[in-house]
DNA sequence: ATCAGTGCAAATGGTTTGCAGCATC
DNA sequence: GATGCTGCAAACCATTTGCACTGAT
């Protein structure tokens, strides 16, 4: 994983120093997606600023791909990672993947009857999940 | 709705005041959905904090609600202004909205199938509209 | 030897908060 | 006249950027 994303790297042009081998690295030991924040704290000595930089570079590579929740930071994660859709709890913050099949009519419906191409798992729903449901 | 809303404050031992009034008021006039920087910048002397902090209270009492787009600023708009769901092409920005009906097979799928339960148009789906679908 | 990548500090943009005075109830 | 609303300034959080320096190619 890092071998194969370095060599896509340096086809580019573009170099891999310590930073940027450390976040991939990360990235692909993490098994759901993350924020900065998280990353960058398990990397001591990698700046913030080199995380969002690298993940930049990454995700015009399309090796990555981030969501937004509704408020707080974007959860970062690999594009192989699946094909999930994020849905997140907007009371207790839990965060669960559902498959992207669910999503297909939908999206279908919105290209055929307004042209709009939804742009794959960039965006997550915010609701209820089955443990707040009833709270206040 | 003005007084209706007013009277709603009321009720709640809220009380009324100048920037309170003209910002309920900007909205009714809005069709659509705005920022709050549209709404304080159509109000002046009406500073933006106080802008956020009637939107707070007026979305308690479920009079309004708002939007996260991709990136940028959220919007906002009357709850009874309709039910669509919002579009927002990432290249122009655009915005549109759709009627909600089409996600009401995946929003019932969620609830049944994962217990889920969305919140009705608090996301807005980024993409490609179509004159942007080609482009680069 | 070049020039992309990095750490740091400072800027940014959207939103929130503490406080003192004003105005609604 | 009590207390909730308001404007202002300052804080805040996630993210971005300018810059000098380091290190990968």
């Amino acid at each position: 994983m890092l071998e194969q994303t370095a060599a896509q790297l340096r086809a580019e042009g573009r170099r891999v120093g310590a930073a940027r081998r450390q976040v991939i690295e990360a990235l692909a030991d993490r098994a759901c997606a993350v924020t900065v924040e998280d990353l960058a704290a398990g990397l001591p000595g990698v700046h913030v600023s080199s995380v969002y930089r690298t993940l930049a570079v990454l995700e015009d590579l399309g090796a990555v791909r981030h969501v937004h929740l509704g408020h707080g930071p974007a959860l970062w994660e690999l594009t192989h990672a699946g094909d999930g859709r994020h849905l997140v709890c907007e009371r207790c913050g839990r965060h669960l993947v559902v498959p992207a099949e669910l999503f297909a009519d939908l999206e279908r419906r919105l290209a055929d009857e307004h042209g709009f191409v939804v742009d794959r798992g960039h965006f997550a729903l915010t609701g209820r999940c089955t443990a707040c449901h009833d709270e206040p």
